[in-house]
DNA sequence: GTAACTGTACTCGGATATTCCATGTCCGAGTAGGGTTGG
DNA sequence: CCAACCCTACTCGGACATGGAATATCCGAGTACAGTTAC
């Protein structure tokens, strides 16, 4: 019924928030994920299949050939953490439920079947805490907090790309 | 410095949970791991695995030999599902931050090293969100849940470890 | 001089190895209880 | 009959295989620009 764990949450989901950071700092021309890759030193081609998935979730834009790469499909405030963290990870529940009551000797008992398990019920509002903390949030936010705690970030930003 | 993912909580976490809630209902011997594990079709010798960290965290007594078993080691209130969760996955934050700002061309600028990532703190607010939310719930929350879902599954737990 | 064409270099995109951690298993250490034997 | 001893069975506990997913990589498809050539 409920299948219930924590998937791991891959390190793409932090490569893909930066390079979202990055690309608004860089401005509306596509950068080629290489590049993007060299500026925190990422494996190119991996960071490139992270972008991948970013761009069918609709966050970024693909461009093909010479000059081309990545760049926002949307305005920072219309991509939230969770819209990432989805596009990455997929949207299958962080907190899947086995439901293993429903195993064993006892497993027959109607009682059972028909109520919600408590601890998957427990774990999912906890669960959607995080979630809705993660909506809230959006890469606008992310620009805004690291311009107050280095100004400067978005011109280098910018500048190294720009060169 | 920092370094974030989402380690993957494992189902151990979930069968710990219905261990705990069984044991509570078990009354006050302690039941070895392979009667727990049958009462789910659980691998008993893995169980034992992760009823081991639940011992060495303190919310579980075991006894070795004939008659001997795991038991609940402090009453159910004071078993937070957080408890629970540090017991099974460690303690390690979930997620961790690679700050992979410190990496690549651009990781010898002052100002990055000596500020906070804003990407590390947002995640870390949800994942706080989280974590207060399981630090709130107790096994006895769990308990009554249950108790009021299905009134006779205490009954029927204690009937089956008695027998 | 202009325009069309061709070739090249560069980009994404999906199919393919590799590594690592959760999962699952096996055997050893320790203990409590019962059976046995001697007094 | 009683007590001390030993032996067996049962439990936890840590060390050892296994599988699957995240990680990392390679090669093919498509595209835009530049150079070339024909008119």
């Amino acid at each position: 019924m409920f299948n219930v764990y924590f998937v791991q949450m891959s390190r793409g989901v932090e490569w893909a928030l930066h390079c979202c950071v990055l690309l608004h700092w860089a401005g509306p021309d596509a950068i080629p994920s290489a590049k993007l890759a060299g500026y925190h030193d990422l494996p190119p081609v991996y960071l490139n299949k992270q972008l991948q998935r970013l761009a069918q979730a609709g966050i970024l834009d693909s461009i093909s050939g010479p000059n081309g790469g990545f760049r926002l499909a949307k305005s920072p405030e219309q991509i939230s953490l969770m819209d990432v963290v989805v596009a990455i990870e997929g949207a299958t529940e962080a907190f899947r439920c086995l439901d293993i009551r429903a195993q064993g000797p006892t497993a027959s008992d109607a009682a059972n079947t028909h109520v919600p398990c408590s601890i998957a019920t427990a774990m999912r509002r906890a669960e959607n805490a995080w979630r809705a903390s993660l909506a809230q949030q959006t890469i606008a936010d992310i620009v805004a907090a690291s311009g107050r705690a280095a100004p400067d970030a978005a011109v280098r930003a910018r500048t190294w790309f720009g060169g």
